[in-house]
RNA sequence: GCUGGUGUAGCUCAGUUGGCUAGAGCAAUUCUUUCGUAAAGAAUAGGUCAGUGGUUCAAAUCCACUCACCAGCUCCA
């Protein structure tokens, strides 16, 4: 790669990462290096210690990669033949580098040399002229991970660090980070009273009251546009017997992440919680003859499905054991598959728009090792999906092999609030499930064929949606999404009745309402409805039970002043249509 | 599951190298107070220091195991 094509800061990156390595050769010679690249706002790299090292030692390391700057020793890029390189590394003892030579075809090796001790890495660059250039950076924190991202590999100590090219600009990364912890959903949702977790069920979300209201809204919002756009609810069992999942090759290829059940009478039948909500659906296309008049079908089901992750893999909202799809399956003709693609993909950017959330990128999966269908179903679902988002101008990238087991999907990525990024909508094409439950309809010449079928959701769970939604508004849920909308602030006892009066009349429309008459002060109920961060707070005393107003104070803002309720609840119900539309008060 | 870390009251956190009855603020309860836009005052109650086992005259503190949580990896909606 050329150096103009690289970004400065992402060169300087990537020579930290050099600099790095470089540092804990120097502390710990017998170290054994493993790669280590430029990332989003840094870089890390990649070593196996021959004693373990812990964070204590990261301001050492730091300090000796200060030494090795201020020197500023020129990057200089040689080449290697495979000899020289296997000979090179074999004399090192560096045995992961001599595995990375061993995979890379080429003849000729590019190596960086720099430093005292001429430190020699193999690496393709960019990198910065020399170390003098480097800028602002700090190593921030240190963790596993496995040689070339494979489990069943040695696990390497990871150092991470970050690196700007101002000081300043480091430090507005470091304060950015410190209050997008803030947002972090599972802080969130204990202020805000709307989840909780506890030892009884690692995994499980417990919804309180208020946390449940969201969700519902949440839910209402899906239902009308599910329904505009012509598809039908269903609810199947959360438990299945063992044959459906046999049938469905769950049993084959996902058995390690079912939760299982039996009975007290211990009978051969057992059971699975189901992990997917395609088994149910499937029987019910199956439980009454179709026409391809019938076709598309879209059935959907906001389906709650139990997967058994593994320990560390779970996650606040965005990772739970249970957690409800928004999932929805249609039935059509091999025909109708690009359109309704379309149409899903259509939705997808509809909603995510809804909400103002910004998308990551979108992921082409292809199939994956462990799969059911032959090769042939496979070729044709992954080129259908390719035509479909090239004609769509959709902009991806290729996931090899990370399509699910019965066919290959189109997967929309949203980022949390530290720039984790987590898979949401998912479309997905499958030939083999259809096949598997001998599904079929009847065509115009009165023939029994195989439709096709695809597997989509939209918020991708409703847990994970919520955490995102939680974390993207930092809390300060928009007036049709927040489970309390309203509340009212009577200032002294004796305004209390004036209070209800009010509140109904809010109720009548609808909207949710509480009173706030605790043995407080004004400004505590104040202070309190504003950390629940509630809409709208409207305080009512002498002046507006007189001139029968409210006076008008949205969250986090000052007051507004007096407004008679009828005005009020017209700005409110235009607020409410106009889902993405700002607060008009 | 892997590497590293954390676990003290409902919440946020103190608690020196093991040593008197484990503390604070907020929240809760009771009483007083009835207040004009982000915290009124007083009193009361609240803990098997995650769990189990061990070391010790003595463990919140040291060790082992288990559980849960956090960061990253792997996996995933």
């Amino acid at each position: 790669m050329k150096k103009e094509d690289v970004s400065k800061v992402e060169r300087m990156r990537h020579t930290l990462s050099h600099v790095l390595a470089q540092a804990v050769l120097n502390l710990y010679p017998k170290t054994k290096l493993g790669i280590g690249p430029a990332i989003e706002n840094g870089f890390y790299y990649d070593f196996e210690f021959s004693e373990p090292i812990t964070e204590e030692e990261l301001p050492k390391i730091e300090e000796e990669m200060r030494k090795i700057i201020k020197k500023n020793f020129p990057l200089k890029q040689e080449y290697k033949s495979r000899e020289e390189a296997i000979k090179y590394f074999k004399g090192k003892k560096q045995t992961y580098k001599l595995d990375l030579i061993k995979e890379i075809p080429d003849k000729k090796f590019s190596f960086y040399v720099s430093g005292e001790n001429n430190f020699v890495d193999l690496c393709r660059g960019p990198h910065l002229n020399s170390t003098g250039e480097i800028k602002a950076f700090k190593l921030t924190r240190i963790a596993g991970a496995y040689w070339k991202g494979d489990e069943k590999n040695q696990m390497l100590t990871r150092i991470y660090g970050i690196g700007f090219e101002t000081e300043k600009e480091l430090r507005k990364y470091e304060q950015m980070m410190e209050e997008a912890a803030k947002r972090d959903h599972r802080k969130l949702g204990k202020n805000l009273d709307l989840f909780s977790f506890h030892e009884e069920g690692p995994g499980f979300v417990f919804w309180h009251p208020r946390g449940l209201k969201l969700r519902e809204n949440l839910i209402k919002y899906w239902k009308e546009v599910h329904e505009r756009e012509g598809y039908e609810e269903i609810k199947t069992p959360t438990l299945l017997a063992m044959c459906a999942w046999d049938r469905s090759g769950h049993t084959e290829t996902f058995l390690d992440k079912m939760f299982l059940a039996k009975t007290h009478d211990d009978k051969d039948l057992c059971y699975a919680l189901k992990p997917m909500n395609c088994d149910g659906g499937m029987l019910i296309f199956k439980s009454k003859q179709v026409s391809y008049k019938n076709l598309p079908i879209r059935m959907g089901e906001l389906g709650t499905v139990y997967r058994y992750e593994r320990d560390g893999e779970i996650h606040g909202l965005m990772r739970a054991r249970e957690f409800t799809q928004d999932d929805a399956h249609i039935y059509c003709t091999p025909e109708q598959i690009k359109d309704e693609f379309k149409r899903v993909i259509k939705l997808a950017l509809e909603v995510y728009k809804t909400f103002q959330l910004e998308l990551s990128h979108i992921e082409f999966s292809t199939r994956p090792e462990k799969s059911i269908g032959s090769d042939e179903i496979w070729q044709k679902a992954e080129t259908t999906i390719q035509e479909t988002i090239e004609e769509e101008k959709i902009k991806y990238q290729v996931n090899e092999g990370d399509g699910a087991f019965y066919g290959p999907k189109l997967d929309f990525h949203l980022k949390d609030s530290v720039g984790r990024t987590w898979q949401c909508a998912t479309i997905q094409l499958d030939f083999a499930q259809p096949e598997n439950f001998d599904l079929n309809y009847i065509n115009e010449q009165g023939e029994k064929v195989r439709p096709v079928m695809i597997h989509r959701t939209i918020y991708g769970s409703l847990e994970r949606f919520l955490g995102i939604l939680i974390e993207h508004y930092a809390g300060k849920l928009p007036l049709w999404l927040a489970p309390d909308q309203i509340v009212i602030v009577p200032i002294a006892q004796r305004h209390l009745e004036y209070a209800n009066t009010v509140a109904n009349k809010l109720k009548e429309k609808g909207l949710s309402c509480g009173v706030n008459y605790e043995n407080e002060t004004m400004q505590s109920r104040i202070r309190q409805s504003e950390l629940m961060k509630i809409p709208y707070i409207l305080v009512v005393g002498d002046k507006e039970e007189e001139t029968q107003t409210v006076s008008i104070r949205p969250a986090g803002k000052k007051e507004l002043g007096i407004m008679k309720v009828e005005e009020l609840l017209k700005i409110l119900k235009e607020e409410l249509s106009s889902k993405s539309k700002e607060s008009p008060l």
